[in-house]
DNA sequence: CGTAGACCCTGCGCGC
DNA sequence: TGCGCGCAGGGTCTAC
């Protein structure tokens, strides 16, 4: 489900009901996420605490607790973060609970174990390795065609690739990347090296575009974490080309092909997009 | 040193 | 209907 909009809409929904909870006690059901979940950590940094704000950092749901210790949570490809009774039963590939003195629980559940979980205190955030290396969040202030620019400077590959390096931008995904590229009529696989300022300009603004359409318009939909059902407003979300290979471009008619950049799947319009 | 590709894992939808 | 195949929104590691 996750890319930055998806993460921030879970954000944003999720805060009203945590902000001010007490952790009673951390559940690892089953620790075998890319990361195995540390359960003396997670019993050291979230149990017994009090939640008191929400963040995100690129695709890493923060969880900021009362003594200065923080919670990240990062989806992957198929993670779901939902709010159940405390006794409810647990879902197939329900990993990790994080049970809250009022008697809910917020449940990890992530099929296909691509997602992490892990505490650590705030103050070693910026330099732990899952963050160190993180490139310019695109809805902050110093987003811009001169930030991308200047971040492509002596990288070459396909400016698809680079929409989606994490080291460069963070947050944009495969279905993002396309559909800012398919806005600014660029072609996923011109080099970085051949994109002109105006069209790093055009870019930046549709990454801006794209993200923030689909932030309001998962937003209409979010009343799902208080039934637990788990479901996002990601499919409300319309897209232009992304899944639509073989149907009409939105723009010009012309079908919308597909190709392959790094074992992802690319969608684009050969004519709108040069 | 970058960059391209393989790979991690499970589930689902499609074509046969 | 049943089954095998390809594909899936993440990131990282390795081989060039």
């Amino acid at each position: 489900m996750p890319e930055l909009p998806e993460v921030e809409v879970l954000r944003r929904s999720l805060e009203p009901h945590l902000v001010g909870e007490e952790v009673a006690r951390v559940e690892v059901r089953s620790p075998a996420l890319r990361e195995p979940l540390d359960r003396a950590s997670l019993d050291r940094g979230v149990a017994g605490r009090r939640i008191e704000s929400l963040g995100r950092r690129a695709k890493y749901l923060l969880v900021d607790l009362s003594g200065g210790s923080t919670l990240a949570v990062h989806l992957g490809m198929s993670g779901r973060l939902t709010l159940a009774p405390a006794d409810a039963a647990p879902e197939p590939h329900e990993h990790l609970a994080i049970h809250l003195a009022s008697g809910k629980k917020l449940r990890l559940r992530d099929p296909r174990r691509f997602g992490l979980a892990f505490a650590l205190p705030t103050a070693e955030l910026p330099a732990d390795r899952h963050f160190a290396h993180l490139g310019i969040e695109p809805l902050s202030e110093g987003f811009s065609g001169e930030a991308l620019a200047r971040a492509a400077r002596g990288r070459r590959g396909p400016v698809k690739v680079f929409l989606m390096d994490a080291t460069a931008v963070v947050g944009v995904g495969n279905i993002y990347a396309c559909e800012a590229l398919f806005r600014a009529g660029v072609h996923p696989g011109r080099s970085v090296a051949r994109i002109s300022r105006p069209r790093w300009d055009r870019l930046a603004d549709s990454v801006v575009a794209v993200l923030s359409q689909a932030i309001a318009e998962g937003g209409t939909t979010l009343n799902d974490f208080r039934n637990g059902s788990g479901e996002s407003g990601y499919f409300q979300v319309s897209l232009a080309v992304y899944g639509r290979e073989g149907d009409p471009c939105l723009g010009c008619g012309t079908p919308v092909r597909r190709s392959v950049h790094s074992n992802r799947g690319t969608f684009y319009c050969p004519r709108c997009q040069r």
